[in-house]
DNA sequence: TTGTATGCGTTATCAC
DNA sequence: GTGATAACGCATACAA
């Protein structure tokens, strides 16, 4: 904690606390002369003064600290998104307060409440589920609140997201060019707007092309991690009319159908091409290499904490608050032209 | 901001602000009568109370706020060590501020100064160099220092490290058992503890095996990333004596070296074996596998956080505040018998 | 242009 | 046991 504090800086120059205090403020020091700010200015350095940022914060309700609520700091799809927040918010005096929810609920209403008794100015919220009640409890403590790669289903909150649909299109068309006709999708949970968003893309892409999409090559995952991937690529390549390709809804759930497919004595491309969602940094250097969607994080960050800034700053400002981030598609080598020519519509019938 | 006061719940329930502050301090709460105590409680429940910790901190000159600072927190060794304190300083009721440096001493200053102005009741610093000028700034301020990961010259400076000594001398060990007699190395910066300590212990380490090791076979990185290890391992191939294995001080240089081998023609590990240090966790995925050491990252960061609660909350504890921690050697592809027998003392003589 | 006074919400030290 | 009061450090409305 600093300790010397305007007092001393006041009882050292001869002036009045309220008078230092305003020396020191860029916005009320055009009020004085430039000799007193000055004097106090050089005081200040030389004794190494340094705002107390809770004083000041208690005084004005504003503490310059954007909360963040993130599922899991080591998932990789985050730390590039906090790094883009602190980007942005640094350079303009903020700090943030990152919680992890690890993605159960009711941890995430305890650390909403964490950052609501510090006082944060906004948050920023990279986890939320689709209903998420913790939007109450924020919108009652009259914080701002954004949400970045996920949205709410209330379309008044501000959120940042990516182009999911566009993304899962290029996929899509991606894999009907390699020849594929029989493609499968593993879904993220619904509970998740990236979940039911992307699911409903698959669906519209295949229709597109024509193409018939059973229901049971629809898998769904419980959750993001690549042992759900792992266990739906497994029940999707097990069936009766297993998909010649695979197009999962993120890049975990694809990597745990790497595994798979390698568990079950098949391989990708070859047997089975897969792709995947986000384009994690260090994917390049996984054979054979996923074909994915990228997804710019550090922008969405960015993007996310200029928005909320403008939220806390400019209450006011009209402007867009739905902001869809555009993507791009990246292929390598995980999708490859389907072994057999299973093209035909041989045994259209239900095998379960 | 949290809206409804001490004060609100006194006026609420008629008693003074001072009772209901007592009654809602477990610590001060055994005091008053057991009817008062449960009346607020539920007063305050009922009402939404939340307390201030801005107000609460200005006042006791705690703020249960730790500050942590990172060069990045997208370099993949840092999220973990992150996580680990997360997970030990969040059931305290602690929260961590995060800053990054980029590793660059410049703006280091800058940040720790942003976390004194917070009033952080201690820093947990992954990113010191070994005579960082930024010690005495948190020394004047009285805040309790731990480092993670690297160490600070001054022996008194509380710090959780690895056991460099006992990987690199595994790494060195594995090598030789494969036949290596040509052991280059990529060292890390030499302001960095773990530059220096890993290079030592090479040196050691080959000695004990009876290597003798040219000082044109010690290349040195000015910085820890994969460029770095592109460009050292580069120049070590490209000598008259080339090294059959490059024992790289971290992974990333080893990554590095990767790209090196590969461009210049060769394999790993038929031509050239390589090692590294850390264990990122994705690394298992990347071929030919990193033969690596292995640092338990979440502990390093959960013990780095123990100790400075520990330093915030008894002070006058005598404990341990210099921890080695155990590392593991992970044996993965990247380590093979040398091509050919280059054994044998052929030219001894200076080849730089 | 500068000084005075007050309050932000909490805790701690007094009295009673 | 409970109430009154001051103080933490700062910012600001108001006075001079």
């Amino acid at each position: 904690m600093p300790s010397v504090t305007l007092k001393d800086i006041a009882r050292e120059t001869g002036f009045h606390v309220s008078t230092v205090s305003r020396a020191l403020d860029p916005r009320a020091r055009s009020a004085l002369t430039d000799q007193v700010v000055q004097k106090v200015n050089e005081a200040a350095v030389r004794m190494g003064y340094r705002p107390n940022r809770l004083a000041a914060g208690l005084r004005t309700k504003r503490t310059k600290t954007i909360g963040v609520v993130i599922p899991d700091i080591t998932n990789p799809l985050f730390p590039p998104i906090v790094r883009g927040i602190e980007k942005v918010i640094e350079p303009l005096g903020y700090v943030s307060i990152i919680v992890n929810t690890d993605s159960r609920r009711d941890r995430e209403q305890g650390q909403v409440g964490v950052l609501l008794e510090r006082g944060v100015d906004g948050i920023i919220h990279a986890a939320v589920e689709r209903d998420d009640p913790v939007l109450d409890e924020i919108r009652r403590a009259g914080v701002p609140l954004v949400t970045v790669n996920r949205a709410l289903e209330d379309p008044d909150i501000p959120a940042i997201v990516n182009d999911d649909a566009d993304g899962i299109a290029r996929m899509v068309a991606h894999l009907v060019e390699a020849g594929h006709r029989e493609i499968a999708h593993i879904a993220g949970p619904e509970q998740l707007s990236t979940g039911i968003d992307r699911l409903a893309a698959f669906r519209a892409a295949a229709s597109s092309f024509g193409l018939e999409v059973p229901e049971y090559h629809i898998a769904r995952a419980t959750r993001l991690n690549e042992e759900e991937g792992r266990r739906c690529a497994e029940a999707l390549l097990s069936l009766a009319r297993p998909p010649t390709a695979i197009l999962a809804a993120n890049d975990r759930l694809a990597l745990g159908a790497f595994e798979a497919i390698r568990e079950m004595g098949l391989s990708c491309p070859e047997d089975v091409s897969v792709t995947g969602f986000n384009d994690y940094d260090f994917l390049r250097l996984i054979p054979p290499g996923l074909t994915t969607v990228r997804v710019d994080k550090q922008t969405a960050g960015r993007r996310s904490a200029e928005l909320v800034i403008r939220l806390i700053e400019e209450p006011e400002s009209k402007g867009e608050t739905r902001i869809i981030l555009p993507v791009e598609a990246v292929f390598r080598g995980s999708v490859a032209a389907p072994r057999a020519a299973h093209s035909e519509p041989e045994q259209r019938a239900g095998v379960a």
